[in-house]
DNA sequence: CCTAGGCTTGAGAGCGCTTCCATCCCGTAC
DNA sequence: GTACGGGATGGAAGCGCTCTCAAGCCTAGG
């Protein structure tokens, strides 16, 4: 085993030259090719890395990203949406050689906002704000510390962010019905209160009055579990619909064992269809016609995002706008159209 | 507003006392009653919070724990072992008031280690040891930095860990099924060269050898996932058996749906067991007999036992062996022995 | 009355790094 | 030959905190 070299003013003297040199040859400073050579040969030897702790001390950056969701981790690992985006952001970070920390649900807002804003050792922070109330946001945005959303609220036009247009794509699903020939079309909306949710109701409603048919009696609360959605759909038929738009795939998940139920069929008789493209969506029986929005890359996206923040420092904010595609299934256009069983 | 505070000198002076006093007031040393009352007042007015950077680098502690669970993203968080360790880590760590910094499989072995030990940022580091040849526990166990495992191998036996007896537990389920008759039982093991499914392996065969039933033929290798089980039943089931113990519960989805293709009953023709008690275990049809092993309170006891490693440095490893609970259900003792159908 | 000992407090020395500034050296221009 | 400019380097001042040490004060015992 190599000598531990626990300093730079050890690396320094091992190498011949000051501990300033060192810094600078780690940091990328200006260095004349013949010292950085062997620097970085004793650097490599001795596997020597700086103290990141005295490192933030001194330079005021830590390399370390804060990475907030909070809602309990209960919900968060079953939900295919946020596993993703997690997935997405631990890639781009650890792509980035970024330290991660991570805040989930444990805690009372305030004291995660607490813990995050005094701790003073982030650089800065990517939060899911997917709720239209939320302090935790707030307390970061009033912040100085560089935050970048995913998703926003109407508030945050002025904040950096991740999002895609849901109510474009919810406009986009639901004309696919109408131009499939669906007229009495019920949505199941998302959580209430959630960005997502009333935006998607929002583009629901645009498509249906641009096609003059009237949505009041059609829409009903959902909160994007399939239990919402078994009992979405049941309420939805009694008042009898032709297509059900569900404010994601779990819930369409549930709306279709609900239709099944009823021994209706599906497309046949109730075109059905979601949101999100998740991963089973394809695998339901019929599969699932959805919006797809590529969540691991929104996570990736917001982190990419962070780092462009904090290169620029003083620069505007940076917001980025992810497309999303409709990807068209069986289950609103199904070959067979069985009809009502005796 | 009130006036930020940024540094414990602008909060001493405010209080009419010492920077050092200040610190002891926030870490608890020795202060007298008045002069306490007087700084913690100023303290709670002002919001401040001593700069974790600073801290670091004076202290040699941070307040942060790492937490590696290196297999990729994607199979991690579709993993409710994985996801329900995490859960319980994060609640344990939250409670706690510590930081948790997360490094999952993004990146290699050797370089999520170089990050890890170098940074010299972490107070101590929690990780999966599942794998039985695993450079980054290794690497992380020969480092200075207090370190418990998740599951161990034979050769950590001197480290502090948290794990449940997978041989134990594995001969228990064994022995129900011979206890309720089945002679010819066969194993789909976990994934070779992991520690549980080795060691579940171990346990089986400890059961059999004890009842003299031979079970050399018996075995056929799993991979911890439904389509090994698929794979593995048919196998088992054209070498004939009555019994069938699965490596975990996803193999055990993945046999059950390959007994019903041969349309032969659960439990009537084949009893089938599982490992872990995930969540769907009980949702199966017939609900699935397994064994119980609390995976939540595994992490959270992962967390404690590296608290209480940091508050005794240097005294000896802490090690914790969790119980486990054979959880009977009608996948081995249905009341309806459905026959063969015609 | 003097001294020993306990408790509280402040001074100050780092922790290991970044970064400003001064210095030095070399090449070029005059 | 002298002056000047620019790149490379070292010196040293912090960054904000912890913690040791010594000083100061007070009480109690001899």
């Amino acid at each position: 085993m190599a000598f531990l070299v626990r300093t730079l003013d050890e690396l320094a003297a091992l190498s011949g030259v000051s501990r300033a040199t060192v810094s600078r040859v780690i940091n990328g400073g200006s260095v004349s090719e013949e010292t950085r050579a062997r620097v970085t040969e004793v650097l490599e030897r001795t596997k020597f890395r700086p103290n990141a702790a005295a490192r933030t001390l001194a330079s005021g950056r830590s390399g370390i990203v804060g990475v907030v969701m909070h809602l309990s981790p209960h919900l968060l690992f079953q939900d295919p949406y946020f596993t993703s985006l997690l997935q997405g952001l631990t890639d781009a970070l650890a792509h980035q050689a970024a330290g991660m920390m991570l805040w989930l649900g444990n805690r009372s807002k305030e004291e995660t906002l607490d813990q995050i804003l005094w701790m003073r050792l982030l650089d800065g922070v990517i939060v899911t704000a997917d709720t239209l109330d939320d302090p935790l946001v707030d307390g970061l945005l009033a912040s100085d510390l560089p935050t970048v959303l995913i998703g926003h609220r109407r508030a945050d036009r002025d904040a950096s962010y991740v999002d895609v247009d849901n109510v474009a794509a919810a406009d986009v699903i639901t004309t696919h019905l109408l131009d499939i020939g669906r007229r009495r079309i019920g949505h199941i909306t998302g959580r209430r209160g959630t960005v997502a949710g009333e935006d998607r109701i929002a583009g629901y409603l645009q498509a249906m009055a641009r096609s003059g048919i009237p949505a009041d009696d059609l829409i009903v609360d959902g909160a994007f579990t399939a239990a919402s959605g078994r009992e979405g759909a049941r309420e939805l038929l009694d008042r009898g619909v032709d297509a059900i738009f569900c404010g994601n795939d779990a819930t369409a998940e549930g709306a279709l064992e609900s239709i099944r139920a009823r021994n209706l069929s599906v497309p046949g008789d109730v075109a059905l269809v979601g949101f999100d493209d998740v991963g089973f969506a394809a695998r339901l029986d019929p599969p699932l016609t959805t919006i797809r929005q590529g969540v691991q890359e929104q996570g990736a996206e917001a982190a990419r995002a962070l780092f462009h923040l904090l290169r620029h420092r003083g620069g505007g904010p940076h917001r980025v706008i992810l497309p999303t595609e409709l990807v068209i299934r069986r289950s609103s256009v199904g070959e067979t159209k069985g009809g009502r069983p005796p």
